[in-house]
DNA sequence: CGTTTAATTGAGGAAAGTCAAGTGAAGTGG
DNA sequence: CCACTTCACTTGACTTTCCTCAATTAAACG
């Protein structure tokens, strides 16, 4: 684990759908929560750590003592009982190191090469609670986590491999266009196993989805990492679940 | 949505694992979070409400102005797309409501009757600012909401019917023993259906798989709503999805 | 006690998992 | 700079599991 010691102009920031403001459902706006002097405020008890891909940030059962908050990159949390699986995937203005009576609550490590703020959790606390209204940002972005966690539950709880994967590239894609609509690529940092594991199917299967995904021309894989939504509306339609069977293009009805 | 204005001596009340205090990973105690006075304070903006079994809380999107916390009863937690989908069963001391952009984003119904505290998001908010403590505690309760809901996804995630139930009586008798290791049967409040949404599976799996489990002697089915463990070894096994074929007993090499 | 709803059971088929081989890309060292 | 090793990914054949549809039984409710 390398750290260093210099303070990143900006400081700690996190973002997040917030839970009160009022906004356009369908759009769900992400915003940063954190104004600039509580960010000026973390980042005296912040220090920088780096990693390199594929290092490990941290495992499940240490004892805890640190929180991240990501600068650039992208990280994976990660449970490994029988199976590995894939919590979630972390970027930037994420925060990482979920705590269970002192000790990291799931292992962690970097996808691609990781600058992380590092807030040492006493210190954390102390900050937080002299000041409610950080406190309260960080309410919020708990329950944007929160729902994430809802939503990548409702993801696999889905039956039809093609369904997951419709769905999985509509989370990325909001994770890296920040809400806005996009017509741009989407950039997956993570290989087709962490893929699968985050939705829960065999890394074969993962790859045979994207290839059906092709063959429709709902989308393009230029290369393994960056794939283009083509048509927008059968990846929705995809991702609600609500075709019957996603295989044969079954128009007639029931 | 029946209203009563009676205020519930006692106020308020969060059960979650501490994130902080440390303790026997393998027990993971509940604690009740708020102190006497806390609750006390919590009291005095909230309202106590009743619900029927089967009775709508809330439905997703509404706009949202109340958290509530359960002082008895079940409630589930669901959203409805092309298939319906539980997040969540919420038992007494649990926080629910959550919200997205001022709105609320699941729905609610009463799997039991339900009595609870209904809190106004405004008159909450305004309570938090003033304590830090208090708001501190919010926060221990969101993580702890968080890896629960982790532990849904990674049982979503599991591809065998067996282990998928095995770790959802687990994940039932946990919320209903407070913790302490026990003996004594598990109470089933929702109907198969339920299970099966939360579970991600469809009914008559479900049906089987428990069918299933009390053929193997590893629960025992008194009647619909009330199974026990009889082998907890068994069960712990299965629900770690060691064992590579549930069904077939193929005890031996590999 | 009859009606409605919930749960179980059975048979057949579809989708994804597993095992195994093959292809392609990327990085390494001569 | 190019052959070679390695790793990531793809593809294929076969098996398993669970879903679907349908009929039946059991429980809940008036």
């Amino acid at each position: 684990m390398a750290k260093a010691r210099t303070n990143h102009p900006g400081g700690p920031a996190i973002r997040a759908v917030d839970p009160w403001l009022p906004g356009n459902p369908t759009t769900r706006q992400l915003h940063q929560l954190l104004s600039d002097e509580e960010r000026a405020q973390l980042a005296t008890i912040a220090t920088i750590v780096r990693f390199k891909k594929g290092e490990q940030i941290y495992s499940e059962g240490e004892h805890a003592n640190t929180i991240f908050n990501i600068i650039s990159g992208v990280v994976k949390a990660y449970t490994s009982n029988a199976t590995e699986h894939i919590t979630a995937f972390l970027y930037p203005q994420d925060l990482f190191g979920l705590l269970e009576e002192g000790r990291y609550a799931n292992s962690a490590v970097a996808v691609t090469p990781v600058t992380a703020y590092a807030l040492p959790t006493s210190a954390l606390r102390r900050e937080l609670s002299k000041d409610a209204e950080l406190e309260f940002h960080v309410i919020a972005k708990l329950c944007h986590e929160l729902r994430q966690a809802q939503r990548h539950a409702l993801l696999l709880a889905q039956r039809h491999a093609l369904t997951k994967l419709a769905m999985f590239l509509e989370l990325q894609e909001h994770l890296q266009t920040s809400g806005e609509s996009s017509t741009a690529e989407i950039y997956l940092p993570m290989d087709r196993k962490d893929v699968a594991e985050f939705v829960g199917m065999s890394l074969e299967a993962v790859s045979r989805g994207f290839r059906d995904l092709a063959a429709r021309r709902v989308i393009r894989i230029r290369d393994r990492r960056h794939i283009k939504v083509v048509d927008r509306g059968a990846l929705e339609s995809l991702a609600d679940g609500s075709t019957p069977h996603p295989l044969s293009v079954r128009a007639a009805g029931r």
